[in-house]
DNA sequence: TATGAATGAGTTTTCATTCAT
DNA sequence: AATGAATGAAAACTCATTCAT
């Protein structure tokens, strides 16, 4: 029991420095902020930091993995079932999105810090990012077979497209380029797969 | 005459440490490498480097805004043509595929340090990086009026996706998720536009 | 019988963690190892090392004075007897290396890091190391009054000389440079005495 | 010239940076003192040190290594002279000697933070003070050969004995252990010599 | 123009020690 | 007695930038 609930303390800690990290991060931007800066605003000594993580590093990697794996996972549940290729994108869209709308500063310190920053956290954690892009691939691939998709777009090719636009779109409203109410998020699922699946051009309109 | 040729051998000398920083900038990224780094890539005593900059912020500025200038230029061309939508659009693809296809190190670096780098140098250029998407936006507008293209996405959405799609294959090829070959390359540009006009699904081919 | 069964028990704890710092000083060195190795090493929690021993400084500091002590009553009990000034001599430095062979990281530790620490622990301890010192010097003083020892290398000298030479020799095996058989150690303390009584000059050999 | 003026310039600051942390070790330890103290000794900013040395450490191992070549120079040169055993021991002890008399910190420093500190500095340069050992051996072998010294005591173990009695003379020194007069310092290189050689026994002086 | 010596602010990390439980 | 979470002082090292030559 006390050792329980000591175990269940130092994890709760190690929760609200993490949060406290998410915050910081997504504010200053990894590089422009210090490990005391972590430890401030999670109200705790810098020292308890380096008690919990080994590294200022080490906890953006624990911020980016944590909720990574949670997008793997939702990709290939989502995989893995009977659903048509334009829902099965649209449960990967709306999952993503759903993220930010809940907890804005994960998704951007995910995108901004991890997989878009090519030079640091971007290239150690590239296994991680193509296990994502593999997945929406094999949705894609699955879909082509089955005559959905078109198939004279590679499975790798509409994989990164998608993905980018999701992410393009989450840059979007970070950098408040895009409106962020409600309504806009909602339909921006849609848009995305729209864009993808259908296109721009008109001539997809005409043919429904 | 001696003034010109004086002049002309500084530039030539700004020249030479400007493509060094580029390399430099692109193998080890803008924070992981030192002022003296591309001093020695570009053979001059690193001192030197501030007689022909202020900084070593600067120096990316420099790199960026160059060749970004190039960019928009060529937008705003496309943009004042009479050409079909699809047509501007492959100019536009083309051009930054071409440039990434003629000197990869520069894009990289533009891309990597600079658009996707929301908490640096991203921030700051925000305004020129914004102008782009607006005139590929009204590209897209213009097209919409004259019913080229779908109505029902925004043309904000639409530049969005656009141009993140081009950027996402960019980083697919720095990252090597992608293969470079030119024949590859030559169909990127299409299969960008193609994706954004025509989208993935089988009832744009159909439709044909 | 509780009281002195709690006491017995904890005795035997602080000496769990006197016994665990010696190995973890002579095998890491004093500076270089954390409270919690000494702590991993007894198998106890860190915090309780603080609960015997004031500063991780004052275990080192009972480690040097349990062994120095010993050493001190030993030469006063050889310095009071009659014996031959050889014999006297060989009884001291036969007590050290005896003291090696039981328990070479007891030694080790305390020649490394508190005799031969001139900058921190040696200077400390300074008064208790130039006890023994003096202890020898009266030994030889008492010998070059009866006409045992040459009187033309003052007392003082001799000791720093007999001492320094057990030290050497000892630091020999601790770094590997001397053979550590139980034949040659046994002849080291022959070999120490001789050297400082008679020298290696063959005249020396030549008058017995 | 300007080129050569420069370098010597430079030679000098860093001779100058040299000196300081010769007088900072040997006053503080090297352990005790921050590289800011070297610098502020020298009365330079703290990153010039960093210009001129790649770490603290490297400056102690300038330090001993610039010092002990010029020991191990002189002892291969008197080891390939002809000179008695006696007066080869001699000079060795005087220049070892002289050398603590003319400049103590520099002594006090190979000493203390290196020849004695067995788990650091002591470590990374057995090899190198091992040459010495092994110089000293050579002497003592070649002496024993000719008959000019006992055959009963390895070579080895002879120059362990004499180079220990050499540093524990000027450890007593350092200490302020043995008085430091011109002609207490003169008159110990002959005892240790003689201690070496003759021993402390009557029995060596009766022979004579 | 060109050099590289000189400056010093800034940050991560370590770890002895304290203390609540 | 025992635990280990919590604290925060301390110090090495980096590197952009300045400046004398």
């Amino acid at each position: 029991m006390a050792s329980t609930a000591r175990t269940q303390a130092a994890a709760d800690k190690r929760r609200l420095i993490l949060d406290a990290a998410v915050k910081v991060f997504a504010r200053q931007g990894f590089h422009a902020c210090r490990v005391s800066d972590v430890a401030d605003e999670a109200g705790v000594a810098y020292g308890l930091v380096y008690h919990y993580f080994s590294s200022k590093d080490e906890i953006l990697d624990t911020v980016f993995l944590e909720r990574w794996e949670l997008l793997l996972k939702l990709i290939a549940e989502v995989d893995s079932g009977d659903a048509p290729a334009r829902d099965k994108l649209r449960s990967i869209a709306s999952f993503i999105i759903d993220s930010y709308d809940n907890d804005p500063d994960v998704m951007k310190v995910i995108i901004v810090e991890v997989t878009r920053a090519a030079n640091s956290f971007g290239r150690t954690h590239l296994p991680k990012i193509r296990e994502a892009y593999q997945l929406i691939a094999d949705v894609v691939a699955k879909a082509q077979e089955r005559g959905e998709l078109r198939a004279d777009v590679t499975p790798d090719f509409a994989a990164l497209a998608f993905y980018g636009a999701i992410e393009q779109v989450l840059t979007g409203w970070i950098f408040a380029l895009l409106p962020q109410s409600p309504e806009y998020m909602e339909a921006a699922k849609e848009q995305i797969v729209d864009t993808i699946c259908d296109g721009l051009d008109v001539i997809g309109l005409r043919a429904t």
